[in-house]
DNA sequence: ACACTATATGAGTAGTTGCTCATATAGTCA
DNA sequence: TGACTATATGAGCAACTACTCATATAGTGT
């Protein structure tokens, strides 16, 4: 089995496109945390944020460690944060534009 | 109802994560294309393909326009190649540092 | 009207995802 | 050792996704 590059790309894709993990991603970007303190600033229920955590270090996204009984997580490639700034552009041009078309009927 | 930001990331991302769609979008590279200039070269059956280029047109991430009997279909907009590309750099890092792992046990 | 072509859509299905609750594991400290 | 804290994981479930086959719709050209 051999995996194309449109595969490689649309996992790292799908590990990000998840409104929980994109708000984990943007918390990190304050620096390093552990599940304990992600799970209360996001609301998130220990053993779903463990989860994605989990989905997230697996595509190489987060990089973890232990540190006692934390787990501590840190991005692994800031480059993410550009995948994320470009999404969040095209999602208003995207809605400029239904807009406009509403604006002609 | 109101839609955070996360939610409008994810919702471009998860439209553009999915290896058929990523092949779509490159294809669209060389230009304006049909449906059934899609389907042979990608060898996607027809009702597949369709729904996917559905979800591409519904996320505005593609413009359709009828041509006769035939579906035309465009980039809407350019900065996807830019998340696309970018996804591939991660996922080249993410794959080296796995190695990396490897190699040091 | 008819045959033909291109696309959309209904229905069914196997597999996946996100979530929760309960429980297991692992490390800390008295 | 036992109580405590932080994280991981099994099980169950509802919702969703990608796919296929069959059929419907819509436009073309005779």
């Amino acid at each position: 089995m051999q995996t194309t590059s449109e595969e490689l790309k649309a996992k790292i894709l799908t590990a990000i496109a998840h409104p929980n993990r994109i708000r984990i991603l943007e918390f990190l970007k304050n620096g390093v945390k552990c599940n304990c303190e992600i799970a209360p600033e996001l609301e998130l229920e220990q053993s779903n944020l463990s989860r994605h955590l989990q989905i997230l270090v697996r595509e190489g996204i987060l990089i973890s460690w232990k540190e006692g009984l934390r787990v501590n997580y840190k991005i692994a490639d800031e480059r993410i944060f550009d995948i994320l700034n470009t999404a969040g552009l095209v999602a208003r041009k995207a809605a400029k534009s239904k807009i406009k078309v509403l604006e002609e009927m």
